[in-house]
DNA sequence: CCCGGAAATTAATCTAGATTAATGCCTATC
DNA sequence: GATAGGCATTAATCTAGATTAATTTCCGGG
């Protein structure tokens, strides 16, 4: 199922064997947002509303080739841009590009949430932005 | 620019600012490679072909809109999966998922190049096969 | 067959980030 | 303004995987 973000904010999350949350994408307005993108479900998407929103639901048998596909495209670039963060760039890397690609969202969302979208701890996150901020 | 794999083996990968190589994608026959997703570079993306190869050049101003949405539905899901399993699964376990999706590539590239998609250096990856090997 | 270079393995050491746990916030509720 | 639960910070310890380096295995070309 997919939704538009009409107003507020949404997280689409998965949830690992040990129990784990990872969150996998923020979205605010304007945002489309869904939790199983084709036919066979790659790894489960939960979705929850972080702030109060309102959403519009897209009609469940939409038919895939009437989508935009420049969105898409672009969606591509993000996610490409992610699994290269993800694998080359360290805790404090990722977090400062995360803070200069949605500035917005850092302000709305818990500094845990954060951390659950770069891959680390809350712990880690928090250390890491103390040692920088004492010169470091 | 985007090509067709008629025959053969490609790849794309990314270098980071240490010099590092990351392998973002391999494309045997039939699938569709390229080194820049959007107008806007995410990251710089390179492409070689690691057996000897034919392929197709699509043409470089291809009307975006033309582009089949189901592919790129698919590839979105291949995304989602990956990203989820770097920020949750063992070093082992994205081993494991990688020989069980691609059997096939497993056996036509040098393991350092399977631990380059996998994010691991060649010495983790020999010592975690080694250990499992082993028992435990 | 022999040689040379790349690939893989193994081992010792190091480190970023995980885990665990304690402490100190806030801020919403009564 | 006391109380409580979620969040952030700090610190001590632990570990998966990185780094470095040496040794071996594997080929492909002469």
């Amino acid at each position: 199922m997919a939704y538009v973000v009409e107003e507020g904010l949404l997280r689409s999350y998965s949830i690992d064997e040990k129990g784990k949350e990872h969150i996998f994408m923020f979205a605010p307005e304007g945002w489309i947002i869904a939790d199983n993108h084709a036919p066979q479900v790659p790894a489960d998407l939960y979705i929850d509303a972080l702030e109060d929103s309102t959403v519009i639901r897209l009609s469940k048998d939409i038919n895939i080739a009437s989508i935009n596909t420049l969105p898409l495209v672009r969606r591509l670039a993000v996610l490409q841009k992610r699994i290269i963060m993800l694998m080359s760039a360290s805790a404090l890397e990722r977090y400062d590009h995360f803070v200069a690609t949605y500035p917005d969202i850092v302000q709305r969302v818990p500094q845990k949430m954060i951390a659950s979208y770069l891959g680390i701890t809350p712990e880690a996150l928090s250390k890491v932005k103390g040692e920088r901020a004492r010169g470091k």
